[in-house]
DNA sequence: CTGTTAACCTGAGTGC
DNA sequence: TGCACTCAGGTTAACA
């Protein structure tokens, strides 16, 4: 997926062509997402407007008429979500359709299904998903400081750390990795070890490389596509992901590949200790 | 409680 | 061509 500058990138793709409109139908042709599309789907977005698109995280959010209704888009790791203003031949995964007013159709099409679509009604008050989600990487909430103590006694690694929604949403393992090398840290350093500023250069790095790909509209990658197809350019602003064995942007030190929780890790052992 | 691992799925790529 | 294998942007349930 998506990561939260692919997940902006979409949003902001989709905005224009959805603001406004109102669903006319909805189609579920494969309710089996990461978490079942409800039986109730349909009915609850037929005939309503869509007045704002929003984001949490990597959740993307589609507000209905004034009522506080939403719907939930989540992209897993390689849904993605089509505006066609002409009719499309299906395709394998085309798993849900939104018909628009207009002959506008938005379309969710995700090979591994580890995405959502989801009724949000306003009277469920925040819902579970979002419940423990940490603050926005943008947000005031968000700061060494609080990088900081939220940190102490962990012996998790900090990549790791990072990348746990309940710290903060939106760094999954591109962009952590790229805040590591921008902050100098090496990606298994414990979490709790971190100096205060390690925290905040860590902090800083995460805001600025965030802000950096949503202005490029994401990174290029096997699966991610923005809203009308097109990808990110990103990807060559990337100093460590995937870029293992070559050298180093900076310093020229070969990239070194480590595994941490399953995941693959890119660092420079020179640029970060 | 904390921290790590496996699982959910399919498709693309690699090596034999 | 085909088969076996590994890996992929996320999240969470189940484990130690």
């Amino acid at each position: 997926m998506p990561e939260l500058p692919e997940v902006e990138t979409v949003r902001r793709g989709v905005e224009p062509h959805v603001l406004g409109r109102r669903i006319r139908r909805a189609v579920v042709r494969e309710p089996r997402l990461r978490w079942p599309v409800p039986e109730d789907f349909a009915r609850f977005v037929e005939g309503r407007r869509i007045t704002g698109t929003d984001r949490r995280g990597k959740y993307l959010l589609l507000a209905l008429d004034t009522t506080g209704d939403r719907l939930i888009v989540h992209l897993g790791m390689s849904g993605r979500l089509l505006v066609l203003t002409a009719p499309e031949p299906l395709r394998k995964h085309d798993h849900l359709d939104l018909e628009l007013e207009g002959g506008v159709l938005l379309r969710y099409h995700d090979p591994r299904r580890f995405g959502a679509v989801l009724p949000w009604p306003a009277a469920q008050g925040l819902h579970p998903l979002m419940a423990t989600m940490g603050p926005e990487p943008f947000s005031a909430d968000f700061h060494g400081d609080y990088l900081f103590e939220r940190s102490r006694g962990k012996t998790t690694a900090v990549k790791s750390f990072l990348m746990d929604g309940s710290v903060v949403v939106g760094a999954g393992n591109i962009y952590a990795a790229e805040s590591l090398f921008r902050a100098g840290i090496r990606p298994t350093r414990p979490a709790g070890k971190l100096s205060r500023g390690d925290c905040a250069r860590l902090a800083e790095q995460v805001r600025a490389v965030l802000t950096a790909a949503v202005a490029q509209g994401g990174t290029t990658l096997r699966d991610f596509a923005g809203a009308d197809g097109a990808s990110g350019y990103f990807q060559q602003a990337l100093y460590v992901y995937g870029r293992e064995g070559q050298p180093c942007r900076v310093c020229a030190t070969p990239i070194k590949l480590l595994r941490l929780g399953n995941r693959q890790s890119c660092y420079c052992p020179r640029c970060q200790r």
